[in-house]
DNA sequence: CTGAAAGCGCTTACAG
DNA sequence: CTGAAAGCGCTTACAG
């Protein structure tokens, strides 16, 4: 009889068998103190035996709110983005009150960019977490973006910072130049890199750290032993090999990924080069299985999960903001700020002799 | 001038623009064929000139749809679940026309469970996909319920098929049988199997279908030797160490997960055993890194975002079927599906002589 | 082909 | 403390 066929179960139902106006049953659903204790009662009793659930859609409509985060991501490329990130995302989400809308996109066409933007805009998201990682110009829109076009706050994660857009990301600069030091550190003479897809600015930032560290070092001259990986573990084998050929005397290595790492830990076996006496080898992310590989590999903690609560904090002290509202203390985030990743030393590195001069 | 500051543009607005009804534009954006070529042009130029969107909220207080399939999932513990398998979901449901509303439970009280469903309703999703593993009797409340009293339909995934409930897995006790049966076709005698968490509906599977290979090889005996990991691969290594215990002579590994037999992989290498002579290993999941491992890992794949395709495909089944509506062909999903894992056998179980036998 | 009316289920001022 | 009215922006019959 109470099934879920019958008719929706409204206000003004609750209303009627309570005897009182949508009005207050509004305020008791609302918690309003304006109600006396005894209509209150009342009023629960009804929405209790009535079943009453309050439609989230009726009340987004009239306030203007929907309480939801739109997450635009690319699922296709953004593993860790995809994966990890949503959980830090969902979480923190979750603790302000916010739903998460996910949408993907496959391309980055002004077109499509467009379409995404409109579709949010028609699903009046209250905020929006651009999670595309930024491929070539995927981000150019950005740089002629106007806030104020958007009836809602956006934030981009792991892209590059841009005047008048908030940017949650990485300090991927900073995360090449001290895994370069660290294999300075060791007195290797012959380093190379295995970078990420050239054309991500995650990438090229690593580039440009891994030169500065060798700038600062005198030794510039190793800044042509880089290869191109698309951080996938089946591409860090080749990336050894062609770093070997261009490096015959090649003795370290710093790869762009943990997962490109493990491919290279695999192809060096193969070749029967030992890690980290012949070769050291480290990589990135510091994934749960790093410190398990063969030997432990030295790594780059990323602290992905992070980045979204900050990403998505930050969003909602906009969202706030443009209300003329309060926001959460734990919203005062900074503007752009950069995450820096931990680096973890372990045998993939660390050879008894060297390590300890 | 044109910023989103301003008031909303509305139906109306295009409508006293274009000197048409609100009910003309209505049909223009639905694309309804009963409208004049001429005054469809001159609406969508209003429309296009004013910037208008159409407020998808609205539309879906009107027809009653929200074209949103709400996800419930437990971010914490179903690392798989929560990355990978939100690719397919994401994927398929942009496919169909769908968003995704993401929800994360940290415990499965009924408390818990009824707050998560009137969530769902007061945002009138359109279905719901019940994601969170099944651990200990977090789901005992499917074996109730009935699926009238909810106004959506709902279909879990990784779960164990219960009457009444749609639902979409593996075939754990099937896998769990074809490892076995794999290992023991190589010859070895003292076969261990490190389990993920007792209390998994996917685990205990496992163990029933290795239980299973062995009763059939008539060496039952085995049994005995398994212990509980927690999928993790930290607890490989001990695990393996616990079997030793159980069985000095063991001389394969059935790994429940393909990150536990990383731990394990590193426990061998460090007790001197070496992989496949002394130890075949093998886990579940075929992780893109399994190939890469030294030595490379058999596995069983698993294709989680296939999963959830035919989850959301056979929710999109269950949502037209509640409306009456026909529904696409591509959601003609069998009731309750078996997926399968394959058995892809790589070095770390294969030696020369065994394989050759 | 086009329009006036009523309704989806809430909330926001405004009175009493 | 409580209620009648108007409105959020669209869609669904019902007429013409």
């Amino acid at each position: 009889m109470n099934s879920a066929a019958d008719k929706r179960v409204t206000l003004a139902d609750v209303a009627k068998l309570a005897g009182v106006s949508k009005q207050t049953v509004s305020r008791v659903v609302n918690g309003s103190e304006h109600v006396t204790e005894d209509t209150r009662t009342r009023v629960l009793q009804c929405i209790d035996t009535l079943g009453f659930r309050p439609s989230a859609l009726a009340r987004q409509l009239s306030t203007g709110r929907s309480q939801t985060i739109g997450v635009v991501s690319n699922g296709g490329q953004g593993y860790l983005v995809s994966g990890v990130a949503y959980l830090g995302m969902v979480r923190q989400a979750d603790k302000m009150g916010y739903a998460l809308l996910i949408k993907e996109m496959t391309d980055f066409s002004s077109g499509s960019i467009r379409t995404m933007l409109d579709y949010l805009i028609e699903r009046q998201v209250d905020g929006v977490i651009w999670a595309g990682p930024e491929i070539g110009d995927s981000h150019a829109w950005l740089d002629t973006f106007d806030a104020a076009s958007l009836p809602m706050p956006l934030v981009a994660i792991n892209a590059k910072p841009r005047p008048g857009v908030d940017t949650v990301s990485f300090d991927n600069f900073e995360a090449g130049r001290v895994a370069t030091r660290h294999l300075l550190s060791l007195g290797r003479k012959n380093i190379g890199h295995i970078a990420g897809p050239t054309n991500r600015w995650v990438s090229q930032q690593r580039v440009e750290g891994w030169k500065a560290a060798l700038a600062e070092a005198g030794t510039s001259e190793m800044a042509r032993n880089v290869v191109e990986g698309d951080w996938d573990v089946h591409t860090g084998g080749p990336g050894l090999r062609r770093l070997l050929e261009i490096c015959p005397k090649l003795d370290a290595v710093f790869v762009g990924s943990d997962r490109m790492a493990i491919g290279v830990l695999a192809e060096a076996h193969k070749l029967g080069l030992r890690v980290p006496e012949d070769l050291a080898v480290m990589g990135v992310d510091n994934l749960p299985e790093s410190a398990y590989l063969i030997p432990p590999l030295t790594s780059m903690t990323q602290d992905t999960p992070r980045m979204a609560e900050v990403a998505l904090r930050l969003l909602v002290r906009r969202i706030c903001e443009r209300r003329g509202e309060p926001y959460p203390e734990a919203c005062a985030i900074p503007e752009n700020p950069l995450l820096t990743h931990d680096l973890v030393v372990r045998q993939s590195t660390l050879c008894g002799k060297l390590a300890s001069k």
